[in-house]
DNA sequence: TCGGATTTTTAGAATCGTTCTAATTTAGAA
DNA sequence: TTCTAAATTAGAACGATTCTAAAAATCCGA
């Protein structure tokens, strides 16, 4: 779970900002997140890190994904009842949850719409963050086919 | 707990359209949900329920809180990582959540704001529904002054 | 490079919110 | 009524997450 030098800077980078200590539990982390961009559970990521990491305890992964979290590298994703998911936070996008196969699918949000979700709130409310998910039916995939919007 | 007359209406033809048996227990966690529109979550509406029907069980509201959002009389609001909460449903909105003092507010949606947010998806995906909530602060409420968006 | 303060990791226990189980009660239909 | 199905109940069980306390790793300054 190597992680390539543009990731890596940018991940030392962010712990640095926070003062946390860049570990190799927390770049390992890291590296099954971006590795696969689908939306893993806290022991999906537990899982896969294992395997070339098998040390690793399921208690380090939640702190591991706390600190990414809180470094701005990974946001979290929850949907109704379900465990909350992750995926590395390039731009701001929403979700979608197919509740036939559970697949979580990226949803892009152009710059407008966002502005126009920002402008919903009266003067004196400040955003940290803010979800948009959708829940429902994805079309039959075809397996080998592009998939809209961004498969996971 | 007693339902004013438009409610009862309201709620014994949506059971009666899933269904399902417009009991007495079922009667009262609607009436509590109705009573005060925060936004509690079901411990919550556990201990008010007992104020007035002293054997309700804890049970018996989760089982009656998924009945009511079966029959679209309630909806669920999910944060992360907090216990879900409930609120009665009039029409289509969003929240928000003040992280300094875990209230949650109300937000009004447009209907084209509400377009727009459904048309982000390309066609095929089939929404059940959305969710849209933000978290952040809200300005230091006024005691007696009149909040926006709907105080809860 | 070493030593010590501080942070992080770890295994396992504990907690929280929620769902399940099995027995009892209730509602509604005949 | 009487029967059947649905709903309620208490408590156990569960899944996801957090906590605890001890061991290990990291960082900093000498």
């Amino acid at each position: 779970m190597k992680l390539i030098p543009e990731f890596k800077l940018e991940f030392d980078e962010a712990l640095e900002k926070m003062g946390l200590r860049p570990t190799r539990q927390r770049e390992h982390v890291y590296g099954v997140i971006l590795e696969k961009r689908d939306h893993p559970t806290a022991e999906e990521v537990y899982a896969r890190s294992k395997e070339s990491m098998p040390t690793i305890s399921l208690a380090t992964v939640y702190n591991c994904l706390e600190t990414l979290i809180q470094s701005g590298l990974v946001r979290s994703v929850n949907f109704d009842r379900e465990p909350t998911r992750y995926c590395p936070n390039l731009q701001e996008h929403a979700h979608f949850h197919c509740s036939k196969t559970g697949r979580v699918y990226d949803v892009h949000l152009p710059g407008a719409v966002i502005k126009t979700l920002e402008h919903l709130l009266p003067s004196g409310f400040k955003i940290r963050n803010f979800e948009l998910s959708f829940d429902g039916e994805a079309p039959a995939a075809k397996p080998s086919a592009p998939k809209h919007p961004t498969d996971s």
